[in-house]
DNA sequence: GCACTCGTTTGTGTATACGTAAATGAATAC
DNA sequence: GTATTCATTTACGTATACACAAACGAGTGC
């Protein structure tokens, strides 16, 4: 049980380990935002030396997670309220665009099938007011949307970006009003697809990105804290 | 005379000389699409050991100039047709979003002025039927643009993704139509943004990547070479 | 108290060392 | 001539060594 994950943990670099692990335990808020920690330390904790632990921070600030700053080691980067309105608006020019590919594309069967289960998923979420599973299931859907671009770059970026907002989310979940409209939106989506409808695609993908980031935006002015 | 230039390199880090060094030779096409060199070969090249090659050639893979084969060194990626389709969608969305920003945001005086300096540099190069100067004038005018934006994540992006498609710009410069509809693009760009339209904005690039991108992936489909 | 100098500590940037596994090629069998 | 085995080479992944410069703090002068 679980054997394939130690297994494949286990064959792969330090380099890659350290990368993972450092991801983890940041979006995991294992490390929390300000965070500072010196490449020994890091070593120290994962059992390796330097080495692989630098080549990871280069990966983990190439992405915008973490900041390394010449003599006090790593720090892990807080999501200020700016930023997060700067990666919401990357997000919904890339998915928007995504989406509108999708609909003039169009979805085989059992994708669409796939997309409108999540949708059922999330209302279930939503009836039995777990949060959790509602956002589970919200990223869920957005998974399998992103997925049906071909456009593997286009894929990467929105995953990439999508990291740096997770913290936030998590922790903003119980802060936002009930996600109802959310799922509408999506409900709307996936008609525009079905009927392939690229330019209500965008739209609808577009105004469910700019709403969901104002909010967040939002909670992070008016919250005392920044993630 | 270039003093400063030579004063900044050299105080810079070894890791920062080789990731711009080598990023220059792959630009430049002294390293073309296809090359293959070992860790070593590269850190003799810049007379300094593997471990600034290394972090270098993490970060250049991360932004997608080259692929690093676990037994066959580095190799300078080509980029495909289909790359460039990729690459080109990325940056439609991204930039027409950015000057439907610049649209609703506005701009100084001075730097509609300096647009439209741009747009004439190009009007100029064409009537002298110089390409190279054109290209400039062209990069020229979409920096003035983007930096006028203040997304500094975008703005990453979309300079991260131009690099690598500067060098099929450069060698199919003589191949393509000449860019008359480019220039009118332009002018109808900084009209638009002048007259605070952002829906206009957007569009009008939108439509100007659209095409530049499909003549290139055109050009690359029906070309002997892969770039 | 406050600024300033200078020695000490410490983290990093880079070079180097080393074991391992992939690639290569020779030698053999058919 | 082709396939297979095995020894050799070699490039890499990782650990370690080391010098330097930044941070820190004690001590000094005021």
């Amino acid at each position: 049980m679980r054997m394939e994950n130690r297994d494949s943990e286990e064959r792969m670099s330090l380099t890659a380990r350290a990368y993972g692990e450092i991801r983890r335990r940041i979006l995991d808020n294992e490390m929390p935002p300000g965070t500072m920690m010196l490449e020994q330390e890091l070593a120290a904790m994962l059992a390796m030396s330097r080495t692989p632990v630098r080549e990871a921070l280069i990966r983990l600030a190439n992405e915008g997670m973490v900041e390394v700053r010449p003599r006090h080691g790593m720090r892990v980067l807080p999501v200020s309220a700016d930023d997060m309105a700067e990666i919401y608006q990357i997000l919904t020019a890339l998915e928007s665009d995504a989406a509108a590919e999708i609909a003039r594309t169009g979805l085989g069967p059992e994708e669409l099938a796939a997309l409108k289960g999540a949708v059922q998923e999330m209302e279930d979420a939503l009836a039995a007011d777990d949060l959790k599973a509602w956002a589970r299931a919200d990223g869920h859907f957005h998974t399998l949307l992103i997925e049906a671009c071909r456009n593997k770059r286009l894929r990467a970026l929105v995953y990439q970006f999508w990291d740096q907002t997770y913290r936030v989310r998590m922790l903003t979940l119980t802060l936002r009003p009930r996600p109802t409209d959310s799922n509408r939106d999506h409900q709307a989506l996936v008609d525009a697809i079905e009927r392939r409808d690229p330019e209500a695609a965008a739209r609808i993908h577009r105004e469910h990105r700019l709403r969901a980031g104002a909010m967040l935006v939002s909670l992070l002015r008016n919250g005392p804290t920044q993630l």
